[in-house]
DNA sequence: AACGCGTTATGATAAATATCATTATGAGTA
DNA sequence: TACTCATAATGATATTTATCATAACGCGTT
């Protein structure tokens, strides 16, 4: 029988939540506060720990920092109860190194779901050897051996997080920690220049990986990640990441494959960047767009002109003009404030 | 006492050659044509063969055609020789597989030194397991395990060459074959677009791996690669990278960081590139190369206006207009057709 | 249906940059 | 030293693109 500590300061909460964890057979263990929740952990030495984040004397962060620097405590998953809604909360408590989050209010599922994975990811990691402060033995009970594999990891032990659209994942100057992958939804990555102009560097659809910056050492992201329509994402952190990587290297020969393709498409929207007109920048976007995010012919592309223009890298008003003229000769056609793509080849040999 | 098959038709070479070698301690099977040389190889099964490219009868390269298809030749180390300057000749010789050349006239020291460095090779190679196409373990007797391992990987066994100023390493579209590293000497990567107009899209100088374009399974290269200044590479072929990079897991977590970095350098570029004025543009690619190229504050920079205004995306006019506003407030300072940075605060300030 | 708001469209103009042309300079070479 | 050739510098102009302004449109709300 496993055993859950509940740090959690509203009674009814509380009782209700453990009420829920008894009837599915778990022993549980309460606390009414962070400071009678450390040392309740550092007693019982619980299986998993859940912890409220706002409480009086001693919030989330701090219960879990405390346990963190105890040897006997750090390795016990760390799960955080969080209000719906505070997207920045969440984030600083994943940051600090909790294992996963339920949002309240939330359902007798939601909660034993979330119990159960971090439970049994703790189980496969219980016999790695650790050597300081990095585990050494990556516990996932089969190879890694494909770019697919790796993505059912994901699927499996990443932390699910749900974003709406236009809210932001990570920020230009964040401390960079996780690696991404998309389930649902579309994502953009873009840079600001000193005047406020922005420019999409990147986009990511369903099943794709970002958020590689985060590999270089201490380095904080050089972009803002946002959400353009509503998504799923799974969420490794970097630790894990390299974790897994030393331990599969056969995955390793196509994550370098699938940078080293980044780098290529990069490099030829800097061609393009540099020398071609407006009209070529602005059929290219478009092309880009259709292709990344699988519009068929014919369907409706539905981000606005002006996150278009700054694909392009070009003012929203000439970008505008382009589409006008691509209107006018047939190329696309609008409907409403989308518009849809009539003759892709065409498209592909403005110049 | 190893064995080495020589296939030259020149006979005063041949004789030459053959000398040194036996004065070396070398035995010498000699052959004066292709025909005679692959059916001396197949007999005697040398140690090592070297071969002559144009010959008659059967020239060097079908020679090592036919060799690569016996499984009893196919691992012996094979040398082209072949006259200096044609560098064509040589590249093509080495994407078919050779494993390094010789080019004519030759000293008693470089060819006693090629063959003793794939004898050495080889003969690490001797245990290791055939699977295939592909040689699964990996020889090197010492496991790599830093990007300075690596290199000295490199240094120990990739196959040397030299070019000389604007001699050209590969063009766009060749086929991919080798990962290179700088040993001396500078190197520009760039596309051309429809127009013939150049964007260098990265520079690399000594200490620098470049070449990974080639990761990508069956891509041509998308840009050409020439040397800015008298080089001395040394390259691996990516079939060899790949395996040494399987078989030692700890240094490619250091090769996707080098990734990830070029990823988000690219990133600066391309955000530079879509939104900054000329003068912005040319400043950054002044201050870009002199850190690329660790010119140290006050050293002169020898690189042609042209090359640098393709690094900055512009008019070669425009960037030397951009320079002479520099140079009339004292940012920089024109000594010939070089120039030097007096202030790089203030060029980095630019706007 | 009317209103308000944000996006899209277009016009007029200014600013930035490329292009073409010409001259100047410098490095290498006979 | 003078000559040649390539590169650099500068001038004049054309072209492209951004900016500012204003109008039109579409969409959700009352």
């Amino acid at each position: 029988m496993k055993t859950v500590l509940l740090i959690e300061d509203d009674l009814a909460l509380r009782e209700n939540t453990s009420e829920i964890l008894e009837l599915s057979n778990y022993e549980v263990i309460t606390a009414s506060n962070g400071l009678i929740g450390v040392s309740q952990a550092e007693k019982f030495l619980p299986d998993i720990i859940l912890c409220d984040i706002m409480m009086p004397k001693l919030d989330g962060y701090k219960v879990l920092e405390k346990l963190s620097n105890n040897k006997n405590t750090k390795y016990i998953p760390f799960v955080f109860l969080s209000v719906k809604g505070q997207v920045q909360d969440i984030r600083k408590g994943m940051n600090l190194g909790a294992d996963d989050y339920i949002t309240k209010p939330f359902t007798e599922e939601d909660l034993l779901s979330v119990i159960e994975k971090r439970l049994a990811k703790a189980s496969v990691l219980h016999e790695s050897v650790t050597d300081g402060n990095t585990i050494t033995a990556e516990p996932y009970d089969e190879e890694i051996k494909t770019l697919n594999d790796l993505k059912n990891y994901f699927d499996d032990y990443g932390i699910l997080f749900e974003f709406n659209k236009n809210d932001i994942i990570y920020r230009q100057g964040d401390h960079s920690n996780f690696i991404y992958l998309i389930n649902e939804g579309a994502v953009k990555c873009y840079q600001i220049d000193e005047q406020g102009k922005e420019l999409i560097t990147a986009l990511y659809k369903e099943d794709d990986l970002f958020g590689f910056t985060s590999f270089i050492h201490n380095m904080p992201h050089k972009e803002t990640a946002t959400a353009i329509e509503d998504i799923k994402l799974f969420a490794i952190s970097i630790i894990e990441f390299k974790n897994i990587l030393n331990n599969n290297h056969k995955v390793v020969l196509e994550i370098i494959e699938l940078l080293a393709d980044n780098l290529s498409t990069l490099k030829e929207q800097l061609l393009q960047m540099a020398y071609s007109s407006v009209n070529k920048k602005t059929a290219a976007t478009i092309v880009r767009f259709a292709e990344k995010l699988n519009h068929k012919p014919g369907e409706t592309i539905k981000i606005s002109r002006s996150d278009l223009a700054s694909v392009a890298g070009i003012a929203p008003e000439t970008f505008i003009r382009a589409l006008t003229i691509f209107k006018n000769s047939g190329i696309i056609k609008t409907d409403g404030k989308n518009f849809k793509v009539v003759d892709l080849e065409k498209l592909k040999k403005i110049k």
